[in-house]
DNA sequence: AACATTTATTTACGCGCGTTAAATTTATAT
DNA sequence: ATATAAATTTAACGCGCGTAAATAAATGTT
C-alpha cells in the first residue's frame, strides 16, 4: 500500500489508468462498469486508499444519499435509543445519516432545518419539539424537503407521521391498574411541551369515563427537559402534603416516574403491587432505565423497532416516489404492557 | 417578505444590488463590509430569506467552520450529556458541530472518520472506542485532521487529550469508604473496553496498598454496552452465591452500579451508609441518573463543564495554531466526591 | 470479416460557493 | 479641490465531484 496521498478523483483516475467519469460511475454503482475495469479500479483502490468526498458528491447528485435525523433532545435515552435504531437502518440501506438534536430549543431546531437544506438530503426523519416548534418554519421546511415526522405529530405537516398510539398506551395501563384493584390518578406536568402528553391525558379521561371511574389529575410544576427532577420534586410535594387522591399513580411518562420512585424511596413510601405496599406506580414509554428502577417500573412499551422500521420504510417510499405521497398517512403503533414490580 | 425562492448567492447578489464577492465577504464577516452596504444586504435578507449553502461554503474555505464530535455510544447518557455541552460551546463560538456516534463498533468508528475527512472540519473532538478502536486508523486520521481526544486516551494519538483523572476518582471514593468504616471491594467487568476502567482498577490497587488494606476485585462477565444489565446479572450472581468479600462495594462506573442497586432491591439486600443496612455501594461518574437511584448513589463526579470547556478551548488553540501544537498536553480534571444515600 | 451492441473515453459544463488580482468607485483627510 | 486610503466591482479561476453528448474502443453475433 503506497502512502502517496490522493487529493481528488482526477488524481486517482490518472494513477489507476481509468478515466474520471468511469471512476465516478464506479463509485455510484460498482456493477455499472465492466468487470475488467472494476478489477483495475479495485486494485488501485487497495494501492492508494482513496475515497471520494461525500459532500462534493452530494453537491451535484440529483438525489443524494444523505438522510437527516432530528430529535428534540438527545440526552433523553428514549430519543438516543430510537436515533440509534434509525441510524442503523439508514446505514444498512446505503444512506449516510446525520444526527441532530434540537436540545429543546426552537432556535436550534430552526437552525438545524437550515443546515439540513444545505445538506440536500434525500429525506429527513424529524421528531419535532412539539408545542415549542416554530410551526410555520417546520411547515415550510417540509414543503421543500421530503420529510417524515415521528414521535410528535404536527397536524398536516410532513409527508407522513409514524408514532405510537397514545390511547393504546394509556388504555392498557388504566385497564390493568383498575382491574387489579385500584383507581389510578394521572400524574403529569402542568404544561407539557410534547403533544403526546396531551393525548395521554385525554386517553386517561376517556378510559376512566368508559370504566365509570372518577378521574383525578395531579398536575405538577416544572420547566424544561429535566423530567426526573421535576417528577421527584412534584412527588415530594404531593406525598408529603398528602395530596394524592388515590393510592395508585399513573405517570404520564417514565422519566417522571423515575423521579417519582426516587421521591418515594426518600420518604420511605413503599411502592409495589403487594397489598402491604403504600402505593402503586405505573407509567408509559419503557424507557431504557425503567427496568432498573427500584422497584422496576410497570409501564407500557413503545414498539421501538416497528416505529423505526416503518418510519424508515415510509421515508424510502417517499424518496422513491420523488418526494410526494398521495395521502398523508398517520401510522400509530400499539403499546405492549410490561408488568414489573412497581404496580 | 417575498416568497420568491433564491437558488444561490449569485441570484441573491443580483436581487440585493451588490456583487457576489461582497456578499460572500459579508457572510464570512458582516463587519468586513461598509455599513451602508451591510444595511442593503440585511434589508435584502429580510426580503428574500436567503442563506448560503454551508457545505458549498466549506468546500472552498481554507479553514472551514465545521467541527466533528465523535462519541463511542450516544445512547449512554453520560456521552449524550457531554456531547450536548460540547455542541453548545461550538455553536456559541460560531462553529457548526456535527455529532457522530460509533455505536460501539470499530467499523462505524472508521466510517465516521472517513466521513469526517470529507467534511473538512477545522477540528475534531474524538472520544475513541478505546480498546476496540482501530489504533492505526485513528492514528492516521489524527495526523491528517486536527484532533483533540477526550474521555478515552490513546497514548501519543491526537494533538492533546482532555479527560478525567481516574486516580482522583478512585482515591476519593476509596479513602471515603475506608475512613467511614469499611473496606471496599472493586466491582468491574472482566474485559472492560474502556481504558479508564483499567486505570481505575490500578488506582484502586494503589490506594489499598497505601492504606495498607487488602484489595479484593470482583470481576463479572458480560459483553457490549448494556452495562446496567451486566451489573445487575453480576450482582445477582455475586449476592446470591455470597461471593462478596466485603460488605462495601465500589463499582467501576455508575452504570454498573445502577444494575447492582437494582439487583440488591430484587434480592431484598438493603443498601446504605446506615449500620443497619446490609451493604454500601459507591461508584464513579455521576451519571445523570445516579441521583435518582434508590438509594441515590454515592459517586465521584466528573467535572463535565471543565472537561468540555478545556477540550473545546484546546481545539480552538489547535485550530488557530494551524493544526499543530508544540507538545501533546494531557489534561486531567479531578473528581468531586458526591455523598448520597448508597454509601 | 462485417456489422451491431455494449462499454469506455474525451470534452465540456454545472453545482454553490471561496478567493484573488486588477480596475473602479467611494469615503476620508488634508 | 486634490491626494490618499478604503471598499467595491469585474473577471476569472478553483474546489471535488456529477452528468451529458460525442466519439472511440472493446465485445458479441452471424
Amino acid at each position: 500500500m503506497s502512502h502517496q496521498k490522493i487529493r481528488n478523483m482526477e488524481e486517482f483516475a490518472t494513477l489507476s489508468g481509468i478515466s474520471r467519469p468511469t471512476i465516478s460511475k464506479y463509485f455510484n454503482d460498482p456493477d455499472s462498469v465492466r468487470s475488467s475495469t472494476r478489477t483495475k479500479i479495485e486494485s488501485a483502490l487497495k494501492e492508494y486508499d482513496y475515497r471520494p468526498n461525500i459532500y462534493a458528491m452530494n453537491q451535484n447528485r440529483r438525489l443524494t444519499k444523505n438522510i437527516g435525523i432530528v430529535v428534540p433532545y438527545l440526552a433523553d435515552p428514549f430519543f438516543a435509543e430510537i436515533a440509534r435504531v434509525l441510524e442503523r437502518r439508514c446505514i444498512d440501506a446505503g444512506f449516510t445519516p446525520t444526527l441532530f438534536s434540537s436540545h429543546g430549543e426552537q432556535g436550534l431546531e430552526n437552525a438545524i432545518l437550515d443546515t439540513l437544506r444545505s445538506l440536500k438530503p434525500a429525506g429527513v426523519l424529524l421528531a419535532p419539539l412539539g408545542r415549542a416548534s416554530d410551526r410555520k418554519y417546520v411547515e415550510q421546511f417540509c414543503r421543500d424537503v421530503p420529510t417524515i415526522l415521528f414521535d410528535s405529530n404536527i397536524e398536516g405537516v410532513g409527508a407522513a407521521f409514524v408514532g405510537s398510539d397514545n390511547f393504546s398506551f394509556v388504555s392498557q395501563t388504566v385497564e390493568y391498574l383498575s382491574r387489579t384493584g385500584n383507581v389510578p390518578c394521572f400524574f403529569e406536568m402542568r404544561d407539557p411541551a410534547n403533544p403526546n402528553a396531551n393525548k395521554r391525558r385525554h386517553a386517561y379521561l376517556e378510559m376512566m369515563r368508559r370504566l365509570d371511574l372518577e378521574p383525578h389529575i395531579v398536575k405538577i410544576d416544572g420547566m424544561g427537559w429535566g423530567f426526573e427532577e421535576i417528577g421527584r420534586q412534584g412527588a415530594l410535594k404531593v406525598l408529603s402534603d398528602k395530596l394524592l387522591p388515590t393510592k395508585t399513580v399513573l405517570c404520564s411518562n417514565d422519566r417522571l416516574a423515575i423521579g417519582f420512585l426516587s421521591a418515594c424511596y426518600e420518604l420511605g413510601v413503599t411502592v409495589g403491587r403487594d397489598e402491604a405496599c403504600d402505593i402503586r406506580v405505573a407509567s408509559h414509554d419503557d424507557h431504557p432505565y425503567s427496568r432498573f428502577t427500584c422497584p422496576s417500573l410497570t409501564t407500557a412499551a413503545h414498539d421501538y423497532e416497528s416505529v423505526a422500521d416503518h418510519a424508515v420504510e415510509t421515508l424510502f417510499q417517499l424518496i422513491e416516489a420523488g418526494g410526494k405521497l398521495n395521502n398523508r398517512e398517520e401510522r400509530l403503533f400499539a403499546a405492549r404492557l410490561i408488568m414489573r414490580g412497581s404496580a
